[in-house]
DNA sequence: ATTATCTATAGATCTATAGATAATGC
DNA sequence: ATTATCTATAGATCTATAGATAATGC
């Protein structure tokens, strides 16, 4: 409102940016406050006028970066299931998502972590893949999201999580690039009839 | 062989499997030399006659987990390839492997962590993966494997790994139930007939 | 005499806080 | 006068090292 709130609210967005990145590229633990901060354009001190700490950060970045995620990725043409299934097992399992984890999926960036995050931080977790799933199920002007349909997104969404994890764990890049084409022409495999919905519960 | 390098090689041995358990619990960075030692019952200081430094335990510890782990799993009645995929279906993506990953499976604990490490650890995450892939598909009484079925080892690890990876970071009790439920009915299907290679490559 | 282990600590890193400064708003 | 930001630092944690101790082996 004031140009006073502004200004802190435009801080506060730079911080939750490099937060999102950093948390994503360096893990939990490794992303430091100082080169957040630094990232922001701010002093270190400044951090606690925005977080009450770091674990604050660590789960507003999550979200942030998961909230921008689906944003860029439910845009586009087709809004359909199959719309949306294709775009995941065409942009996901890539190369590219692959080398740049610092702005990619960050269940697959903090997947580990999660696990050994204290329960407010998983709860967040919990959430976003909720909505995540949500988010490849149903397009807006669909009807309810049959069950059997969100078992399908789980699955899939397993599927790039755990390819993306091992390809990006791997020193060798022959077996990384492996990794992804078998998963990514699962994925194509699995979007076209082999769902156990059929992939087009929606149609009949 | 002299009593003296005997006690050193039991020491080594007991930190070794402390810090496979620290590794896979707390993580990479999360592990502290100080804990471990104390858990292998001795003091914080021995640590450096062992090993270099703590890159080195944590690759030796990774690597000391998954001999371990392949050792535990390859044993067993059935050794046929079917058999090998069935014994992964039914036991990894279960509650009891999520909750206590400290003993599990050592890709899906240091995954994200992976990511974030020294080429010298990654090259022994390739490494390690690619005995686990080798393991799965290799019978010893097998012939040469396929390099199909190589394949859908690499697509069956993947989504164990993906599925435990969301499972565990996942704070929600029934939705970390409901994705290893569904990953694991998929694997079901999977090692039936619906595989690239048919699962059974080996028979024809 | 050698060596496996122990005690003590240096040095680096990181979170969080306290007090100061400078720009906005009444 | 209020508040967004900055400077400086306390306190905690962790890796790594140096020097001492005690048990084994020649």
């Amino acid at each position: 409102m004031t140009k006073r709130s502004e200004q802190k609210q435009e801080a506060r967005a730079r911080i939750l940016d490099a937060g999102a990145a950093h948390v994503r590229g360096d893990g939990l633990d490794g992303a430091g406050i100082a080169a957040i901060m630094r990232d922001a354009g701010l002093t270190h001190g400044t951090f606690y006028a925005h977080f009450t700490d770091k674990a604050d950060l660590a789960e507003a970045s999550f979200r942030h970066a998961l909230t921008r995620g689906r944003a860029a990725w439910t845009r586009g043409e087709d809004q359909s299931w199959r719309g949306r299934l294709a775009r995941l097992a065409r942009r996901y399992l890539t190369p590219k998502h692959r080398d740049h984890r610092e702005e990619g999926c960050a269940f697959a960036a903090l997947g580990a972590d999660a696990a050994r995050a204290p329960a407010e931080f998983r709860r967040a977790f919990g959430e976003e893949l909720q909505r995540s799933i949500d988010a490849v199920c149903a397009a807006p002007e669909d009807g309810p999201v049959p069950e059997r349909r969100r078992d399908d997104a789980i699955l899939l969404l397993s599927l790039c999580v755990g390819g993306m994890t091992l390809a990006r764990g791997v020193g060798d890049r022959a077996l990384s690039d492996r990794i992804l084409r078998v998963c990514r022409s699962a994925m194509a495999r699995e979007t076209g009839p082999l769902l156990s919905s059929g992939g087009n519960d929606n149609d009949q």
